[in-house]
DNA sequence: GTTGCCGAGTTGCTTTTTTAACCGGGTCAC
DNA sequence: GTGACCCGGTTAAAAAAGCAACTCGGCAAC
């Protein structure tokens, strides 16, 4: 797949993901603003500019999990098989997510993950830095789209609903429910909606 | 104790025991002639000049845990307390290895100490380097006990008798019995050899 | 006998990391 | 208000690690 990897790559990810992991349980632990990176570097067992060498900001701690998924919405649409309408694909694609029970889709009972959702949601810094992620994954599916306005009209409209979509998923999962409870709704909500957008 | 040690320091001493760990895992595995020092640097997950700025040479690589106890014998002299005469300083410190079953005594019948033995000793080139560090050791000693041949015949017959009741307590325990049970033996001949240095 | 390979070490160059010091804003004490 | 700290983030220099390519000796194929 894409295995041979060198040595320094190898380290390289590890790190990143040392660093990734513990701030985001210490965040979950402590809350937010209660975490210096100095005690995350301390706790990632790294430097204070090496964090911030893997990381720009604080914020992007926690919210390299979405940047993870950066991208993606135009991904999709540039792959898609030919004759596909790119909103089908991303209908697909979002319907495949809520299969496997994908974070991003918001249906995912895990405590962790519901967690880690209230943290990014009820931090403001970070649902502030969280729009800017967004910001550019829509002109990134703007560009896949065409040009001109009506592509970003279109690539606005398709990650609104996809915002949506997740928000309600999560905000009923937050109720208590199960994934696996919501799930047809979820499906059923998000056939509604991408119908509804051609 | 010896704790407030920086980023680096912890590091690199932990690089360091994943490669002898390493090293000494494989050797006693398959033999010290069949593990090649890549293969080394490959379980520690480090590059070959990195492995080679922290030992020497492939011998070193299971010696370190002798070399821990390099100049020892001087020190101990150095640092014993007025009025000591240095071979009786000399043979507590040894009794004291006993009692506490270090292996550099021979005392020790750990299945994996013991296979660490048998590999040093049963390969020459790690026999042959071993030599040169008790060559060194005895250097020091000398250095220790005081100046011309005196010192350093004083010091070669010390490390002899060392060498002799470690090598005796080993074969005891390589033929089965255990460390407590050999221990009243190896004490009494440790008596007797060091009474006999005075 | 020479060609090719393997294993122990080495060498130079680049990348990564640590260290310590710093900046600028915020806060709290006095 | 001002001085002392904490916090997010940056900088420069030096240590350490990785990589690739090398030497040198041994050994086996042909």
């Amino acid at each position: 797949m894409s295995e041979p990897t060198g040595l320094r790559a190898r380290k390289k990810e590890r790190t990143r993901d040392a660093i990734g992991d513990a701030a985001v349980s210490l965040f979950l632990e402590h809350g937010f603003d209660r975490v210096s990176v100095n005690d995350i570097a301390a706790a990632a067992e790294v430097s204070k500019p090496t964090l911030f060498r893997y990381f720009p900001t604080k914020e992007d701690l926690v919210l390299h999990r979405f940047a993870d998924h950066q991208g993606e919405a135009a991904r999709v649409v540039r792959e898609r098989g030919s004759g596909i309408e790119p909103v089908t694909a991303l209908h697909r694609h979002f319907r495949a997510g809520l299969d496997r029970h994908d974070p991003v889709t918001g249906l995912n009972d895990h405590p962790e993950v519901v967690a880690f959702h209230r943290l990014v949601f009820t931090t403001p810094s970070l649902a502030g830095r969280l729009t800017r992620y967004q910001l550019e994954d829509e002109e990134a599916l703007a560009d896949a789209l065409g040009e001109g306005v009506q592509a970003h009209l279109r690539a606005a409209q398709v990650l609104a609903v996809q915002r949506v979509l997740a928000r309600t998923n999560w905000h009923r999962i937050a109720d208590g429910r199960t994934a696996a409870d919501v799930h047809p709704e979820a499906v059923a909500d998000a056939d509604l909606a991408f119908h509804r957008l051609r």
